[in-house]
DNA sequence: CCAAAGTTTGACCGATCGATCAAGTTTTAT
DNA sequence: ATAAAACTTGATCGATCGGTCAAACTTTGG
């Protein structure tokens, strides 16, 4: 048995043999075939011929690294869900809400921009019932917020801002910056446009922020 | 020929023969299956057996009324497009801002609560890049806002609320009405409940239009 | 009452899907 | 060098899908 440890690393470890590196490189095709084709066609309309297609593997292959689709789907969700939690870093007690709402409405939207089949990926998901992770919505998601709200009701006795539901706030924050990425297609066609430009996102950030603040009362 | 003008009657006529009622009454029970099949898996998960059977008719019985899948999808969206438009009744320059769109909040969101399952068929199409009604995305639903948005910019202008760039708030109104049919199951879960009750949906409305008005510079 | 039109239904078809198999090739460990 | 392990791939299977067919039944108009 080898103790070099090498069997422990992770895929994307930087000290790692060819073989880890091979696994790690198929693996990042695969995934991000997968994610472009659930975005495009849904879990049921994706078809592992397509998956494989596209990343440039024949469909056995593609099975002997997922043995069912709905464990591609499930490792394909839980890099979206560990994207999710990792946003909201600057809500904090010590953080001005005003920063820290406006930092959070930035790289939600940045996301949107960035990863808007990551985003699709997960509403459809969620739309459909939440079949695969309604556990995570019920317990990961669910403490994270409740972990959140607390640091708004804090600023809100601290008399930082206006009285606020912070649930209901960040259902309000989710929905304003994800429908730059889920709804895109209808966004650019009501704007004239063919796909949406950097400019529409910095400006769909810009007015979010200011409409959110001040109905917070953290602007004047 | 029959002149007596039965033939061009439309399907929910008052005064209809009892084949026409008939046939309304199938009509609405297969848009009804098809709505919740379309909402629940989508257009490539649904199966034309389980509308069938969902409607109470044999599967052959279903392709007389609609020849194709493809041709019932359509019809179940233009139904839901149809609502889509007339939600907005109250947003017209003689009509104060707070008071249209307050309105227009509690009438979206009155929707999302009502008619959840048309929100999701809608959310699933664009979000998939609206094969079907791309068209009306882009023209139909465009020139909606670009009338409406003259309304807005009329009040602006007019000093009665603060400068806002219309398409973007109309982008906000939607995602945050409309989350609360499509990500139902994520904001119950959060919210610690198995589905949604009532009371959030008032808080959701009560709120939002808090926020929004108060952003807009329409509550002091 | 009867023929035409409209409606209902079980049986069936070709296509596509997810998944598997078996026979190969390449890499690894000793 | 060599055997085991890991990986690759063309061929193929059973299941399900959208859609069709033909034979029945029901309603309508004259």
């Amino acid at each position: 048995m080898d103790l070099s440890g090498k069997e422990m690393a992770p895929a994307e470890s930087t000290a790692a043999g060819p073989r880890e590196r091979a696994r790690a490189r198929i693996d990042a095709k695969i995934l991000g075939a997968a994610e472009a084709v659930f975005a495009e066609h849904g879990f049921s309309g994706a078809s592992m011929s397509e998956i494989a297609r596209r990343a440039g593997i024949p469909k056995p292959n593609l099975h002997y690294y997922c043995r069912t689709k709905e464990e591609l789907y499930r490792r394909v969700l839980r890099r979206i869900l560990d994207l999710w939690l990792g946003t909201a870093d600057e809500i904090r007690a010590d953080v001005d809400p005003a920063v820290a709402l406006a930092h959070y409405i930035a790289a939600k939207i940045d996301l949107a921009r960035k990863r808007p089949l990551a985003s699709r990926v997960f509403a459809n998901e969620v739309i459909h019932g939440a079949p695969q992770i309604g556990d995570f919505l019920k317990h990961e998601l669910q403490d994270w917020v409740d972990a959140k709200a607390k640091v708004i009701e804090g600023w809100v006795k601290e008399g930082k801002m206006r009285p606020v539901d912070p649930r209901h706030l960040f259902f309000m924050l989710w929905a304003t910056t994800q429908t730059y990425a889920d709804f895109a297609v209808q966004i650019a066609a009501v704007l004239g446009r063919k796909t949406l430009k950097p400019a529409d996102y910095d400006r769909a950030a810009q007015q979010t922020t200011e409409i959110v603040l001040r109905g917070l009362g953290l602007k004047t």
